[in-house]
DNA sequence: ATGATTGGATACTAGGACTATCCAAGAAGG
DNA sequence: CCTTCTTGGATAGTCCTAGTATCCAATCAT
């Protein structure tokens, strides 16, 4: 198919596509002659792929692309590129402080991950955008002068093990491949935002039943 | 306090300040003459909260306003001003779609609504942004091609009713008032990057307990 | 043949979050 | 009291990201 079929059946602009080819979000067709190309249903899932993780997943352009890649890379057995899509997917704002909270911060998520266990969290992901992601966000608690100790942290923790088991059964219901990958990336991604408005109907939900 | 040691104590740029007073993020300062305004511990404190939406959580300043606004408003009750904090907070870009992908959406978000015998969200929150944001993320992963029913999405309502639990014991440890409000927020927000950076470790770590 | 369409290159725009400059009215020091 | 610095408010400018618009020569459809 062509480009404007491409974003006919897409429902993305063309210029946006051209947007997309250049910033290589998505791979080019197969050339046709020395000014057509041909895109087939691979590039339209990708493309539908690509507008997820940006407008749903509210992700940066340069980071949908690495992740991207990381589905494509052929390179990779099909667990180590499921890590490497997941693993290159958030990036707060390079907290980079090293004031108190964040040494804090830092020594409650260690202990966190102490105690529930994850030794591959430790080994591998330490320094992981997850993990950072995690360590950003209970430093501002802590510079909020809100306690956010592993006590606190832990039913957390159980709970994120709970919803893993839950992404993982998901996921295997895919045949290893890069359509698995992809499954992954899209599970990740797509169910944070159905993840955390459930949270908050849930907090409406009980708060209701404890004050209402 | 003046601006300046408003900005040196937060560590934020004065112009940002200046920004944030124009925008309503942050109440004018008592005034100490035609020229002069003080500032006080609450507006440090307030402050900090807004950089931590803004910068952590992501949001919109815009969002961040309302937000605040709802933390503030004295002629709320306690749980409706938890309630209006949490309410306002989100906003997924309006996915105002109404195909097919999107009706299923629905269909499955109230269905799961029903399961869970989540009444309070039904009658007063069918319409929050949390739904709305939720929806919009099952009728993307329709939109892909993924089956996304209630048998999948009900492990995760589970989990949200078991986090919300988890944080409303959390609030309750802080008397009524606007410091509890502010601290739902805080917690509901800033909890958030936390939540997903653990789900993507734990993630990692089932992973590689499964196939590794 | 001839007018529309294609894909690539280049330039432009819109919106959000700051950031810099200017200004007149205090405050501070001698 | 006079000069110099600092303060808070108003205005305008910057930077970045994501997306649009315009041009162009080469094709395609009729």
């Amino acid at each position: 198919m062509r480009l404007a079929e491409l974003s006919e059946r897409s429902g993305v602009p063309i210029p946006t596509i051209k947007y997309y080819l250049r910033e290589r979000l998505l791979p080019p067709g197969r050339r046709i002659n020395a000014r057509q190309s041909e895109y087939d249903e691979g590039h339209l899932r990708r493309l539908r792929l690509v507008r997820a993780l940006i407008q749903v997943g509210r992700m940066p352009v340069a980071t949908a692309r690495e992740v991207l890649a990381a589905v494509a890379d052929g390179d990779l057995g099909p667990h180590s590129r499921l890590g490497a899509a997941v693993w290159a997917i958030p990036d707060g704002p390079e907290s980079g402080e090293d004031d108190p909270a964040a040494e804090t911060a830092r020594r409650a998520a260690d202990d966190l991950l102490e105690q529930l266990g994850w030794t591959f969290g430790r080994e591998a992901g330490a320094r992981s955008p997850a993990y950072r992601m995690m360590v950003s966000g209970i430093a501002t608690m802590v510079r909020l002068g809100y306690p956010c100790d592993v006590g606190q942290l832990l039913p957390y923790g159980r709970s994120a093990a709970e919803l893993a088991v839950t992404d993982l059964d998901l996921v295997e219901r895919y045949e290893p491949g890069e359509g698995q990958v992809e499954a992954a990336v899209a599970l990740t991604v797509l169910y944070e935002p159905v993840l955390l408005g459930l949270r908050r109907l849930a907090q409406a939900e009980e708060s209701n039943r404890r004050f209402g």
